[in-house]
Order: structure tokens, then sequence, then C-alpha cells
DNA sequence: GGTAGACCTGG
DNA sequence: CAGGTCTAC
């Protein structure tokens, strides 16, 4: 059992950092790698599980990171951040395990709305091995690869499904463990790396680096959390539009603050656009 | 280096 | 319009 100011796994997983978790009542649903993971809410916390390994949870929720020290460090750094971390208790960073799964999630993200972008990861998930009633291993990118570009367009994918099945087939071309290898490199290499497929664009790169690869310094800017920046550390930037050049220059402004604790921080801020919203990230 | 449009779909 | 990216000025 997890007291609530150390998690909620609700939260967690309906933030977009992943997007196929579903909600059956209380309980939470959903899976990571090869394991199957289980949440609910109860008056103490939450009560997690997962099968076949009883541990995989732990991995995906960075159960070894306590939540109260990074909170302090991230007010520490950023006293004004200090609202939005009382708002959201229990909010994790999650390192997924296959960041093949995350690089394809997030190439059905852009210009796209959540409900969707739920529907079509839950879609190519089902090209994989089924586990349980309707829950899927993620295939791998061979899997993705084979699938005709026109099958992906006619189940909804619109023109995303270019640039998912030139990246399978690209990602085939390398040596497997190409794109898990990025996780061992400097930070700056993987956003490079990434950078050069079809598709993929800072925004992205910086979502595959944080939630797949697990470079805790990854900064995603959309707009909303441009906004945020700007009304935090570049005023006179206020109103202009998220170009390359200050994209980076965001990036390097939150790492030079927070350092590793970049991407947590982020998470926070991000999150209260979501909670602003009021709609569920994840609908089914 | 920055801005404007196009791009699939559906809530 | 929605968690952008690409291309052409």
């Amino acid at each position: 059992m997890i007291p609530r100011e150390h998690l909620d796994f609700g939260a967690c997983v309906s933030s977009g950092q992943v997007f196929r978790f579903k909600e059956v009542g209380k309980k939470w649903v959903g899976v990571d790698g090869s394991n199957i993971i289980e949440a609910i809410e109860t008056a103490d916390g939450w009560s997690v599980r997962s099968c076949p390994d009883p541990r995989a949870w732990m991995d995906l929720l960075q159960m070894g990171q306590n939540l109260l020290q990074i909170k302090r460090t991230i007010a520490d750094c950023e006293p004004r951040l200090t609202r939005q971390l009382e708002a959201y208790p229990g909010l994790r960073l999650l390192r997924c395990q296959r960041s093949d799964e995350t690089l394809f999630s997030f190439l059905c993200t852009p210009n796209n709305n959540m409900a969707r972008i739920g529907r079509m990861v839950r879609e190519l998930a089902a090209y994989g091995k089924e586990m349980g009633e309707g829950l899927f291993e993620f295939p791998g990118v061979g899997r993705i690869a084979a699938i005709p570009e026109a099958e992906l367009r006619s189940k909804g994918f619109g023109y995303r499904a270019a640039t998912i099945t030139k990246v399978a087939r690209e990602l085939a071309q390398r040596p497997s463990g190409w794109l898990d290898g990025l996780r061992q490199v400097p930070y700056e290499n993987a956003i490079r790396a990434l950078s050069e497929l079809p598709g993929v664009g800072p925004k992205l790169a910086d979502c595959v680096c944080l939630f797949g690869l697990h470079h805790s310094q990854a900064v995603p800017f959309d707009v909303h959390l441009w906004r945020a920046a700007t009304r935090l550390y570049f005023p006179a930037w206020s109103g202009k539009s998220l170009t390359a050049l200050r994209y980076r220059s965001a990036g390097s402004e939150f790492r030079r603050r927070f350092g590793n604790t970049a991407g947590w921080a982020q998470q926070y801020l991000f999150y209260e656009r979501i909670a602003a919203a009021g709609t569920p990230v994840c609908n089914y």
C-alpha cells in the first residue's frame, strides 16, 4: 500500500506519459513491457500489482525515487512551482520499459487529441501478443514495419500512417537494440539521433528521451508548457511562437535551473494544463 | 532565423 | 481546434 502523497497512480498513467491504461471502476489496468499492471485506490492510498513480475510496477513508477525529496528539490530550484507541487500530490515521472512503444505512441500525437491518440496507440498495440482480455504486449518494430501504410490509413491514422511506417522500416534496418542503446548515450546525442527520424521534431524527441529513454533532463515543450515557460523565465517572448531556437533556449534554462530534475518539474507544469482542461486524458 | 499553410480525423 | 512537423518563402 502506497500513501497518496507518494503515489497517485491514476494521475501518473493518465497524464500523457503513457496512453493505454484504462480505468474500470476504481481500478486501473494496463501494460508496461511484458507485464500487466493493476492498481486500485483504497482509503489509505494505492495498492498496485504486476504480473508476471511482481516488481515491474515499481520500475515503471520509479518507486525507488523519493517523491517528497524530489519535490523539495524542485521547490528549492523554483519556489514559484510550490502551488503545482502541492496541487498534485503523488504525480510521478514514469520510466517506460519499451522505448519503441514510447516512440510510436508519440508519433501518433502531432496535431491530434488525447482521445484519438489513445485509440491509435491501442490499435498499434493490438498487433502485438495478447496477454489478457484486451491487453497486448506492444509489437516489435518488425511487426509494425510489416503493416501496409494503407492499412493504418484505413484504421484512421491519417497522415501519421506514413511516418509510423517509415520510422518502423528505418528502425528495422538498424541493429536491434539501437533505440534502447540511446539510453546509454548523453541526452544531447539521443536527441540528435532521434531527430534524424522522419516525423520526429524537437518535441517528440524530448518525449521519447524523457519517458522511453529515461533522460530525466528532457523537457518536451508544447504550446502550453511554452506559455508557462515564457511567464516564468522569458517574459520578453510572451506571445511569440515556439521556434526551434527558442525551444532550445527554454530547454537549456530548465536544465540550468533544475538539472536532472527538469523532467519531473516539467510534468507538474504540464499536468496543470491537463487538470485545467478538466477532461480525462485517457478516455475510452 | 522567423512566419504561414498544409496535413487526417473526429469531438 | 487537438501534446507538431515539414516545406516553402
